[in-house]
RNA sequence: GGGCCGUUAGCUCAGUGGUAGAGCAUUUGCCUUUUAAGCAAGGGGUCGCGGGUUCGAAUCCCGCACGGCUCACCA
């Protein structure tokens, strides 16, 4: 095993090679290289729990037989002391506990397992908890467990995985050396559990809806295109999974839930991700506002229970989740942020007339305004966008927003123009989007067509005509309000990740061409 | 798709036209309570890819690929 290897060999089949024939010395001792369970007494993150708070007294001063363990984990660092000693780093992916073996302690053949361990190598080690002279918690191994081996070598042991493009790549690797990333994906799980949990205890059925479409709807989004052999039928992944919640609310479900993924085709930012998680639900008998305070229960309640506090970190900044959110319709929201416009504040006339949003939309700096046609609601829409939405950082409800961009929406009783409708933005993200459902099957089929006439004028984003939502409507849907929200953007807030890449464990990346 | 930045050893990075470097990892030797263990000696490189300029290119120029950020579109 160190007969001298051609100067041309690469570094790493070098090291592949070293670890391959340190696995042919475990099968030669007539060991298992990949054995099928270890019995384990703790994961080394609950030994660390329970043994840590007592300190070496402690621990000395109790027999041997209750400080007995029996802990399995991936060795992340491996200091020999000489021939006959050793520290070694066990890992579960959350702590590290370190073992110390020594070759008087263990039998001689498993001394021999230890001679030919590497770094990323799993074991399983029986001992007794102490501490060093140092203080550190430790076992003092008595007997070694080959488990599993690591072919290749471990990322930098001091700055662990710092490339992106590897983090997202192989997230295994960040996940085994970065306990930060393995605590945002539990913080994820556990909001999603709470929100479950938080939607379950007040009625609320969870359910789950074609993925699969052959109109996709509920949304304004390019959609995926795929194909069903058997009935050579075109299918579309869902954008939104609103059209069949809200089947199920003619159904006679008066709340229902589903999270799950949506899929449109647009483009990869830090806050898009082609397939994102979306929970949806929808409540019988409630309006836009009902959703509204939900959702403000629900975020806070969340934020309580996660981080026993209201208040998150996000970048620079802190949001507080506390309710009351702030309401602004979308024209104040416009006027409000945009008064500091170099080409001079907006203005509530501003934004009044077809001419005049036009008008300010170029000087908002928005490219091609004929683009937006005749729909002034289009622009207001995008003036907002442009001046107001990433200086919503803390959670503000946008409300009033125009009927013509909202053709799933009901429209105040008192205002056909205006959607009873509501989105949430925090931290300069459109987080949530809910309203009053529109559920007069015959106005639905006129703003279907409206939707229609859009996309015949190029507006690739545009609705379809769907005939059988339509026909469901038909049989009387009851008042309800839905509401759609990103459960990636929320797990950015909760987690403090600027970037969506970061709350998604194998975000979409360009297949790399070179690597095997 | 546009703009900016990046790509050098397995990993993290230095190297502004003149023989390809450091730390970690790896190999060998010493060390039985260390902890980014230590000490000593080695091995490991198509400098992302392809052209060009030059006596000479990791370095300058052009093109391409991949990645990040950002703008545009969306949640």
């Amino acid at each position: 095993m160190s007969e001298e290897r051609p100067a041309s060999e690469l570094s790493l089949a070098e090291q592949v090679a070293n670890r391959r024939e340190h696995r042919e010395e475990i099968r030669r001792m007539g060991l298992p290289a990949y054995p099928n369970r270890f019995a384990l007494t703790h994961l080394v993150s609950r030994a660390v729990e329970e043994w840590s708070p007592k300190d070496a007294a402690t621990l000395e001063a109790m027999p041997e037989e209750k400080r007995k363990v029996r802990v399995p984990g991936r060795i992340l660092a491996l200091r020999r002391m000489g021939k006959k000693a050793a520290f070694l780093d066990l890992s579960d992916g959350l702590s590290r506990l370190q073992a110390y073996v020594r070759t008087d302690a263990v039998p001689e053949a498993d001394w021999k397992i230890f001679e030919t361990l590497d770094l990323g190598d799993h074991i399983g080690v029986d001992g007794v908890v102490f501490r060093t002279k140092t203080g550190e918690l430790s076992i003092k191994v008595h007997g070694l467990t080959f488990l599993s081996k690591s072919l290749r070598p471990m990322p930098d042991k001091w700055h662990g995985v710092t490339d992106v493009e590897i983090r997202y790549r192989q997230r295994y690797l960040d996940l085994i050396v970065s306990p930060e990333t393995r605590r945002t994906f539990e913080v994820r799980a556990k909001l999603v559990g709470y929100i479950r949990r938080f939607l379950d205890a007040r009625g609320f059925l969870e359910v789950e809806t074609p993925m699969m479409q052959i109109i996709p709807g509920g949304a304004a989004a390019r959609p995926f295109v795929t194909h069903h052999n058997t009935l050579d039928l075109p299918l579309y992944l869902r954008i939104a999974p609103e059209l069949y919640l809200k089947r199920l609310i003619t159904g006679g479900f008066p709340k229902v839930y589903e999270i799950n993924r949506n899929f449109r085709n647009e483009g990869i930012s830090t806050q898009h991700n082609p397939e994102f998680t979306m929970l949806e639900f929808y409540t019988a008998y409630a309006d836009a506002r009902d959703q509204m305070a939900l959702t403000e229960e629900m975020f806070a309640g969340a934020a309580l229970e996660i981080h026993g506090t209201t208040e998150l970190p996000w970048g620079e900044n802190k949001i507080s989740l506390a309710a009351p959110f702030q309401r602004l319709t979308m024209k104040e929201a416009a006027i409000e942020y945009g008064k500091n416009l170099r080409s001079g504040p907006i203005t509530e006339e501003d934004l009044s007339t077809l001419p005049a949003l036009r008008k300010t939309a170029g000087r908002c700096g928005i490219e091609d305004v004929e683009r937006f046609g005749d729909v002034s609601g289009k622009l207001l829409a995008e003036i907002f966008e442009a001046v107001a939405e990433e200086h919503l950082i803390q959670p503000t409800f946008i409300i009033d927003y125009p009927a013509e961009i909202s053709p799933l929406s009901k429209t105040r009783p008192d205002d056909p123009g205006i959607a009873d409708r509501f989105e949430l933005f925090i931290g300069g993200m459109e987080v949530a989007n809910g309203f009053s459902e529109l559920n007069d099957p015959d106005e639905q089929a006129d703003k279907f067509r409206a939707q229609v006439a859009e996309r015949e004028k190029g507006d690739d984003e545009a609705m379809l005509f769907d005939e059988d939502y339509i026909e469901a409507l038909s049989y009387g849907m009851p008042p309800a309000a839905g509401e759609g929200i990103g459960i990636d953007r929320l797990a950015m807030l909760f987690t403090n990740s600027l970037s969506i890449r970061d709350v998604i464990l194998f975000p979409l990346m360009r297949p790399r061409g070179e690597r095997r």
